[in-house]
DNA sequence: TCATGACTA
């Protein structure tokens, strides 16, 4: 691109508009001279005129004077971006970087003070030009998503046409237009990536946040991207005189001054009692202006269940160092305890700590939360989840994955920084609640001051008090409404009841839930289908894939953004996703099923089955069709099922899981003696003996199962230990270049698309990927040929890959990048000496080889077991004689995921230890177990599994 | 011929 400083160029423009804007914010600040008069004077002067004098003669014709010292800073600051007058060769080489470089340091931080402050005035509308390309209609569909949403102008990309436009001063409006050119001009000028992605958020009378917030979800976009559109809603807060839409609670200015001088100037840190103070102003404020939305969150929170119980909750919590709190559903539990220990004052000595089991819960809780708190994300609400730590220095409540708690543990076990720990959900009882149970239960023995809250369903409640010293069980109520169960006469699943429903009832939104994406992907498909042959216009049914499916082109016809009142589809895995997308739900579809990890410890394997839920999940989803009004739940399942063959509660996953992970986590934070660590529910020594020996032929831990240095090192490392040894080993062997995009790839999943109706299509794109050593390599080609075009989007879909997967990958690589730099792990390539990267990752799972059965399939080296190529693997077809895989799975077959050939003279060269003997037979225990024997634990008779079976 | 949930420095 010709790059042009002369005379009537863009760059001096955009910067003379900067300065200006640099200007409005200096005077706005000593002044207090208005929008206007800058505006103004901002169309009338002319690019080239001496930019003070002109200033100073403008405020003089609107009355107003500059003083010296101000036209002084002003100078200086013009001078660091426009050379003085009479020097004009300077003009538009800038050949002084430091000058450019302190000019543009000026615009940004000034830019972020006006951000700081809640008037904002001018915003940065940008606007987009579409092309036909799919991913500009992708793009396009969610802008409309958003606009329906009442979201109205949202950046999308840097670096497009953008419009420039200034407003909040009656209903004048200047626009200026910037296109690429003098963007990227600006750009590579100053060196400087400038951020023009701030968006004014009109409020569209039409829109409501909360949808906004749903369709956020639904739309699945990269978190980021969707947190700056949130903030900006936020900062942006609507002029009065604008119709407000949504519920903003964001007090005005006013307000917020007022509050603060009621605090004091040394105020800066907000007691929580303080903060409730200023947000009762804020909805006084609110109030006074009549406007009923504001209050209409206020009173949405007064209408919780939890609210009339406010005193007696903070009561119990005084006299209890831990609590276990009954919350139903819809009794706004999450939301509210965490604000109502603030207001108790519990954040004046540190921090509450909120976990959730799930990532979209964390974030979006946080979200609300801040929105009812009066503060902005990150403030005074924050979250912290992995990629994405949303908190700040005045963070004081602090939601959380309940890995990141685990994780803080890890380096402060005594958690000094909270003063209160809620962990929320704890009844899905996944590895980590039950890890973060014992560390806890310990915890609030050592320090009195801390409390700590478990919720619970009503099912354990019991049984979670009895664990933590008989403590008080506090209930707060449900508000739901009834909800009619129908049981099917005999095991169905079937869509078509999706359709049926929507014909003859006449409201309310329906709730699908599905075992995976694939099933997603086809229900969509399905009523899409359906509903054309009826002949029926797309936008009454809106379908919306709570899973991260992408609809197809042909789908996302049916994705339109309809008139509000028209019924919603949502198509789930899991309650946590269908509560976030949608509120309004009448009825719930829940077929017979979900996809569960079974461990099973004999063996040392790992197993994802299909089982069914409980009863008290099913419970749970039925729940969701009682949340607005009368509901009605279709069980896919016979009544005999539910009560005959579903079991009351799931079964903690810390008894059906792979331990090696878990354990090597605990022996890094010092508990040298698992089994007589105090666990709610114990799992069996086999279970950790299995975990214990796997470490220990990872040489994470030594022959006395204590920590080795390399198994420390595999502990900071977020990964499974197989892979944290292949990732450290590869260092050694030079290919750890390699080595971490292969383990990102591995761990993000899922990346190749193939969608039923072009399978042979998505086939022979994969073939181009194709590397004849197996699948490990395959995935690397792919990432390498990602990023050699760019991180592109438009190439994904060109080549059947998922976009959000290799997305994942590019992440995990990143964070590892981070993690092995921390640890001065160098990051070699082996170029073409790909050998080095099968052998690093011998190095971490070996015991996940097997070699070529004469009859049939393969034969594991460990235990002997009959198991087969996965027919995904680019290796079906070619059958070495040993591989080594990463995982196994049974579907119909007992199936070996990610394959890759080997030599067996590398075994005995990189893990000499294990493979020492000449029967590699040592590990199994001894005994062959049969290969079918199921899981057994306490709760479920030998083979109950079975009826999880598809096809039992 | 397969048909994959959730989470982490």
């Amino acid at each position: 691109m010709p790059v042009s400083m002369e005379e009537g160029s863009a760059f001096n423009k955009l910067q003379y508009l900067s300065l200006v804007s640099n200007i409005c914010s200096e005077l706005e600040a000593n002044l207090g001279i208005s929008d206007r008069v800058l505006a103004e004077f901002i169309a009338e002067t002319g690019r080239n005129s001496d930019v003070v004098d002109d200033f100073q003669a403008t405020l003089k014709e609107k009355g107003a004077d500059m003083p010296e010292y101000l036209s002084r800073s002003l100078l200086k600051m013009i001078h660091a971006i426009l050379p003085p007058k009479g020097n004009p060769s300077h003009s538009h080489k800038n050949k002084n970087p430091a000058a450019t470089e302190e000019g543009l340091e000026g615009i940004q931080r000034s830019k972020r003070q006006r951000d700081d402050d809640d008037d904002v005035r001018i915003g940065y509308r940008c606007r987009r030009r579409y092309s036909d390309s799919e991913e500009d209609e992708q793009e396009r569909w969610e802008m409309k998503q958003l606009i329906a949403a009442g979201v109205s102008g949202a950046a999308m990309r840097d670096g497009h046409e953008l419009k420039f436009r200034e407003e909040g001063f009656g209903e004048e409006e200047h626009e200026t237009e910037f296109d690429e050119e003098q963007l990227l001009l600006l750009q590579g000028q100053s060196g400087y990536s400038i951020d023009m992605s701030p968006v004014r958020i009109v409020p569209n009378p039409n829109g409501s946040l909360s949808r906004a917030a749903a369709l956020r979800s639904a739309l699945q976009k990269e978190s980021r991207e969707i947190t700056r559109v949130e903030e900006n809603m936020r900062l942006n807060a609507a002029p009065k005189d604008l119709n407000r839409a949504w519920e903003d609670p964001m007090p005005g200015r006013g307000e917020r001054h007022f509050a603060q001088e009621l605090l004091g100037a040394t105020a800066a840190r907000f007691s929580g009692y303080d903060r409730h103070e200023r947000n009762k102003r804020a909805y006084e404020g609110a109030l006074d202006l009549g406007q009923s939305s504001s209050l209409s969150l206020c009173e949405q929170r007064q209408s919780l269940p939890v609210y009339r119980l406010k005193k007696e909750l903070i009561q119990a919590v005084k006299a209890n160092r831990v609590l276990v709190v009954i919350g139903e559903t819809g009794s706004g539990k999450t939301t509210q305890i965490t604000q109502y220990l603030a207001e108790a004052g519990y954040t004046t000595r540190g921090k509450i700590g909120c976990t959730q089991p799930r990532r979209v819960a964390a974030t979006s809780v946080a979200k609300r939360v801040a929105e009812e708190f009066g503060c902005r994300l990150g403030e005074e609400v924050g979250y912290s989840v992995r990629f994405d730590d949303c908190t700040g220095p005045d963070t004081v409540i602090k939601y959380m994955t309940e890995g990141i708690l685990l994780r803080e543990i890890l380096s402060d076990k005594n958690l000094s920084q909270y003063s209160v720990i809620i962990l929320d959900e704890a009844h899905e009882r996944t590895v980590s609640t039950d890890v973060l149970f014992g560390l806890l239960k310990q915890l609030v023995e050592r320090r009195p001051d801390l409390r700590l809250i478990v919720t619970s369903a009503t099912l354990d409640a019991v049984k979670f008090s009895d664990y933590f010293f008989h403590c008080q069980i506090f209930t707060i109520p449900g508000r739901t409404y009834p909800v009619e169960l129908m049981y099917s006469k005999q095991p169905e699943s079937d869509y078509l009841d999706v359709l049926q429903l929507h014909l003859t009832k006449p409201e309310g939104d329906i709730l699908v839930f599905l075992t995976g994406e694939e099933e997603i992907q086809f229900a969509c498909q399905s009523l899409y289908e359906r509903m054309k042959v009826l002949g029926r216009e797309a936008p009454e049914l809106i379908i919306l894939p709570a899973y991260g499916a992408q609809p197809s082109a042909e789908q996302s016809k049916i994705f339109k953004p309809a008139p509000s009142g028209k019924r919603k589809v949502v198509v789930a895995t899991n309650i946590a996703e269908a509560s976030l997308t949608i509120d309004g739900i009448y009825y719930v579809i829940d077929p017979g099923f979900a996809k569960q990890n079974v461990f099973n410890p004999k063996l040392g394997i790992d197993l994802l089955v299909v089982t069914p839920i409980s009863q008290a999940s099913a419970k749970q989803r039925a729940g969701r069709a009682g949340r607005t009004g009368a509901g009605e739940c279709y069980r896919l399942y016979t009544e005999s099922a539910f009560h005959n063959e579903m079991s009351p509660t799931t079964v903690p996953e810390i008894l059906r899981t792979n331990l090696v992970h878990t354990t090597l986590m605990m022996k890094a934070m010092g508990i040298h003696d698992l089994k007589s660590f105090d666990f709610m529910d114990p799992p069996s020594s086999q279970a950790l003996e299995s975990a214990m020996k796997q470490l220990q032929s990872l040489g994470a831990l030594d022959e006395e199962g204590l920590l080795t240095k390399l198994g420390s090192r595999m502990a900071l490392l977020p990964l499974d230990p197989p892979l944290s040894k292949m990732l450290l080993a590869s260092a050694n062997l030079g290919c750890s270049d390699e080595i971490v995009t292969i383990i990102a790839m591995l761990q993000a999943g899922n990346i190749f698309y193939r969608p039923r109706e072009k399978q042979s299509q998505a086939d022979q794109k994969k073939a181009k990927f194709f590397q004849p050593e197996g699948d490990h390599l395959t995935l690397l080609t792919v990432y390498e040929a990602w990023k050699a075009k760019d991180f592109s989007k438009p190439w994904c879909s060109e080549n059947f890959l998922q976009f959000r997967s290799l997305g994942r990958a590019r992440d995990i690589r990143k964070q590892l990048l981070t993690v092995m730099d921390k640890y001065e792990l160098e990051v070699v390539s082996a170029g073409r000496n790909v050998v080095m990267v099968r052998k690093a990752i011998i190095a971490g799972c070996f015991f996940r080889v097997a070699r070529k059965d004469p009859k049939e399939g393969y034969r594991t080296l460990v235990d002997n077991q009959q198991v087969y190529i996965h027919p995904s693997s680019v290796l079906f077809q070619r059958q070495p004689a040993w591989v080594i895989y990463n995982e196994l799975v049974m579907t119909t077959k007992e199936y070996m995921r990610e394959v890759s050939a080997i030599e067996p003279k590398w075994l005995m060269e990189q893990v000499p230890r294990f493979f020492k003997a000449a029967n590699p037979t040592k590990m199994s225990n001894g005994k062959h177990q049969e290969r079918t024997e199921p899981l057994y634990n306490r709760y479920h008779e030998p083979n109950s599994w079975r009826l999880s079976r598809r096809r039992a």
